[in-house]
RNA sequence: GGGCGAGUGGCGGAAUUGGCAGACGCGCUGGAUUUAGGAUCCAGUGUCCUUGUGAUGUGCGGGUUCAAGUCCCGCCUCGCCCA
């Protein structure tokens, strides 16, 4: 390394250190400040270590929270883990290492790979959810939601996915897979620990309206809580004295109902169904059984179902309708049974089509021998509301119902409620024990956590059971109020549950007497800004909105909502190469001649592609190798250069070493050969034009980061170093302030270039640049003329000319005299400062 | 099928309320320097042509306006979510 050189590796060495020794960014309560809590989405502690894409949202979270600092806020910015998971658990049952080893392991690699990115993290708000320390107020915040009525167990219909051996959440499945693996899941009835989270349905979708979130994932959560507005309508069974209740969203149609479709698991199934439908009902609910509720609803699914032989009486005009037997019908959703209206819905149609029902038209508006029409129009056939419009003949028929006892206006939605138990070891075990009667306990709070035991074998059981279920000395025990026997529960909480309230935790992490004091939950909480993945749209920031809900009932928190202010990172994207046959290659392996890429031994022509990174494509960029050959300061520059936030993007080893160039330019800009400060660097008497430039940077610079526009904030800071490049002399005072405009992003460089201006000790906390308004602009200014609005000369002014003068002067010049002799200028348009544009004809 | 978002040079991307399209960077070209360059510095770089005081240009086709990447109408393509 040559004297005076930009040296990296031992820049970044050296302020890392002294900003761990001294806890440079260490925050406590002071009420005497303004708080900002800013946060990330923490990470699974994976075995495979950081990949590129995680230092994109810290990065970006972390020049908030430098920032802020130097704005004189009190930030709270914190790192943790969210170490429960499957890939520990699969290793322990590989190896039969307790999965506690690997995730320390794990965690450990993650933090040295974060702390080389010069993260500013208070360091001592560090957490692990595998903690004890941690999960026994998981277990207690499930306590509260227990006690509250909120947790239940239910026999459901489970996604079970057998390649895992444990249930999943309906939030976890896609397509009857497991949206992490892709593994299968099939449907299976077992008794589960259900959240009631539909009890807050109303309200999570209503305390949406106050978020500061991208309306992407504000609509994505409204639509899986799933809000409909309808009615439900009373069916008697014609000739027993059964009777069922149907759901819809149109009893605008009732009259147009022509049968009726009880879901397989419907219990009315086996009671209405004729002796002659008998077998044949009884095979077709063997059958839907196999299918997962996403096959069956499917729209390009066939319409199976059968006819159970039985009819119903329509409650408005008395008619008999058959009642069929369909797996297009959900128990879970709604009463389970519908009434049908082939004349108006698509599904319904299909069906009636294929089973040769009849269809009868009760909105005017379609054509209902060619398709169902959904839309508005007006009621015929249906004496009640004939002549009304659709939502007028909802209000109407649903008064006309609950007038006469048949049925009422009625709210459903989609949200289902949390299936919150796993058969796995490594997770929360849940804070209950079963008496010999049966009863449910809470083991008393005095008690938690309840640990995890030990275990030589962590596979389920031979017979089926979770793997606590081997820890037979741990399952029994006793009832701490009668001392009767007792067991304990071998299920465990699912991943989730731990980022369910570690915001909170944040707020005051070494607590042991409770889960966070009132004081810090008051001065820090909520938390201000909080970047993550967008893959968390409804699964994290659901759970994580409803729990919050449930202890601000309880009182323990004092806001409704957790998160302030979301925003969603994009994905780093990077390019690969692969040929005809599907094989990839690494990059190094290719180049392209005239425009073809091509295999650099064979000449084999290759596809470009922009994909996500994965090893089996051979694109994985590791951050650890960009920090070691280009700093970290040129890693969180490049990622935060390469384009708006929250969009996907490509990475390029060029891009990032174009980065590192601008880098060196600072420092060569700052400090020469000599290694000592550049003699153009003077106390006083710098070029005016380049104290505009500066002042211009931080306006735009200030503005940018406020806006998280850091790509632009980033240009802007280039193009400072650029106009000094070209300047004389610079006053040393300003080129303190470019260096603190660089902190947040550069923040290594930038701490070692204020050292090196002669200030003593970090710049975290010095105050952030403001700019002179008077400073910006120049007296006189380029102004573009048009001539029927093509431009044709840049003329200069002085900034406050009259307008006339300017026309005058634009008239002037002789270019644009050229276009406008021998011609009438019919108008003359003169926007202050911005441009003219003289019409003519 | 419905909802949301996007489409700008060879590439990543800039462009307040409509007001000089292509900031900044990559790549490329030329020059300087160097034993060397995959280092550094300087200059150029949307496209086209008859090289001009030129024409044209933001997915496609219309429209509004003195002026449209930006607003309106109709399409096409891609991405995500829901069905």
């Amino acid at each position: 390394m040559a004297r005076g050189s930009y040296d990296h590796q031992h820049i970044e060495q050296k302020w890392q250190s002294h900003w761990l020794e001294n806890k440079t960014f260490k925050s406590e309560i002071d009420p005497s400040k303004p708080k900002y809590y800013i946060l990330d989405m923490f990470p699974y502690p994976s075995g495979d270590g950081l990949h590129v894409g995680h230092p994109e949202g810290y990065t970006a979270t972390d020049i908030v929270a430098r920032y802020k600092r130097m704005q004189g806020y009190n930030v709270l910015h914190p790192m943790g883990w969210d170490a429960f998971g499957l890939p520990a658990e699969r290793h322990a049952v590989r190896t039969g290492e307790h999965p506690a080893g690997i995730t320390q392991v794990n965690c450990d690699t993650f933090r040295r790979q974060i702390q080389s990115l010069g993260l500013s993290y208070d360091w001592d708000r560090e957490i692990n959810t595998t903690d004890p320390k941690y999960y026994k107020w998981t277990q207690w915040i499930f306590l509260v939601l227990f006690e509250r009525g909120l947790a239940y167990q239910a026999e459901a219909a489970v996604n079970w996915c057998p390649a895992l051996g444990t249930v999943l959440a309906n939030e976890e499945v896609k397509d009857g897979k497991y949206v992490e693996t892709g593994d299968p899941v099939e449907q299976r009835m077992m008794t589960q620990w259900m959240l009631k989270i539909t009890a807050y349905a109303e309200r999570l979708l209503e305390d949406l309206g106050e978020l500061d979130w991208p309306e992407g994932i504000k609509a994505m959560q409204r639509e899986w809580i799933g809000r409909s507005e309808g009615a439900e309508a009373l069916f008697k069974v014609d000739g027993c004295a059964e009777e069922f209740t149907v759901f819809t969203t149109r009893p605008d149609t009732l009259y147009g109902a022509t049968y009726c479709v009880l879901a397989p698991e419907h219990p009315l199934v086996g009671r209405v169904t004729t002796e002659a439908h008998r077998k044949e009902v009884k095979k077709y609910v063997e059958q839907a059984k196999r299918r997962s509720a996403q096959e069956r609803v499917q729209e390009e699914a066939a319409k199976t179902g059968v006819f159970t032989g039985a009819y119903a009486i329509n409650p408005v005009n008395q008619e008999r309708v058959p009642i069929w037997v369909a797996d297009y019908v959900l128990y879970e959703y709604g009463y389970g049974a519908i009434m049908a209206v082939p004349a108006h819905d698509d599904r319904d149609y299909a069906f009636a089509k294929a089973h040769n029902l009849p269809i009868v038209e009760v909105v005017k508006g379609g054509d209902v021998d060619k398709e169902a029409y959904a839309g508005d129009g007006i009621l015929i056939n249906s004496p009640v509301i004939n002549g009304l419009s659709v939502p007028e003949a909802k209000r109407t028929i649903i008064q006309w119902l609950e007038e006469r006892g048949l049925g009422k206006g009625t709210v459903t939605y989609k949200l289902r409620d949390w299936l919150f138990s796993r058969q796995r070891y490594w997770g929360e075990p849940f804070p209950l024990i079963y008496l010999e009667d049966g009863t449910v306990r809470a083991v008393p709070e005095k008690d938690l956590p309840v640990a995890l035991p030990e275990l030589d074998d962590y596979r389920p059981t031979p017979d089926g059971r979770p793997p606590l279920a081997r820890a037979e000395d741990w399952v029994k025990t006793t009832d701490p109020e009668t001392g009767q026997p007792a067991w304990r529960e071998t299920n465990t909480m699912p991943q989730w549950a731990g980022s369910c309230w570690y915001y909170l935790r944040f707020c005051d992490p070494q607590n042991d007497a409770a889960a966070w004091s009132k004081e810090a939950e008051r001065y820090w909480m909520p938390v201000d800004l909080y970047v993550g993945g967008a893959e968390h749209a409804v699964l994290h920031l659901l759970y994580a909105r409803f729990w919050h809900k449930v202890l601000y009932d309880a009182g323990y928190v004092s806001t409704k909502e957790p998160f302030q202010k979301l925003f969603n990172q994009g994905m780093i994207l990077a390019y690969s190469y692969r040929d005809e046959e599907g094989k990839y290659y690494y990059p190094e392996q290719v180049e392209q001649r005239d425009g073809q890429w091509v295999v650099k031994e064979s000449g084999k022509p290759v596809q470009s592609l922009v994909e996500k990174m994965s090893k089996s494509r051979y694109n994985v960029v590791n951050p650890d190798t960009v920090v070691k050959e280009l700093g970290a300061d040129t890693l969180r520059l490049y990622e935060m250069f390469m384009g708006p936030l929250d969009r996907e993007k490509p990475w390029s080893d060029e891009g990032a070493q174009g980065v590192n160039r601008f880098l060196r330019r600072v420092w060569s800009l700052f400090i020469g050969n000599d290694d000592a400060l550049q003699p153009h660097i003077v106390d006083s008497g710098g070029d005016d034009g380049l104290q505009r430039v500066l002042h211009n940077t931080i306006k735009h610079v200030t503005e940018d980061i406020e806006g998280l526009h850091f790509n632009t904030a980033i240009s802007r800071l280039m193009e400072f170093v650029n106009a000094a490049y070209k300047a004389d002399k610079m006053d040393k005072a300003w080129m303190g302030q470019f260096v603190l405009l660089l902190a947040p992003f550069a923040p290594h460089m930038a701490e070692e270039l204020w050292e090196r201006l002669g200030h003593a000790g970090t710049l975290a906390h010095e105050p952030w640049p403001e700019y002179d308004a008077a400073l910006l602009e120049e007296d006189v200014i380029q102004l573009p003329v048009q001539v029927n609005g093509k431009l044709r000369a840049v003329i200069e002014a002085p900034k406050d000319a009259a307008k006339d003068a300017i026309l005058a002067a634009a008239k002037d010049d002789h270019r644009v005299a050229q276009y406008i002799g021998g011609k009438e200028v019919v108008k003359e348009i003169y926007v202050p400062g911005k441009m003219v544009n003289l019409v003519v004809k």
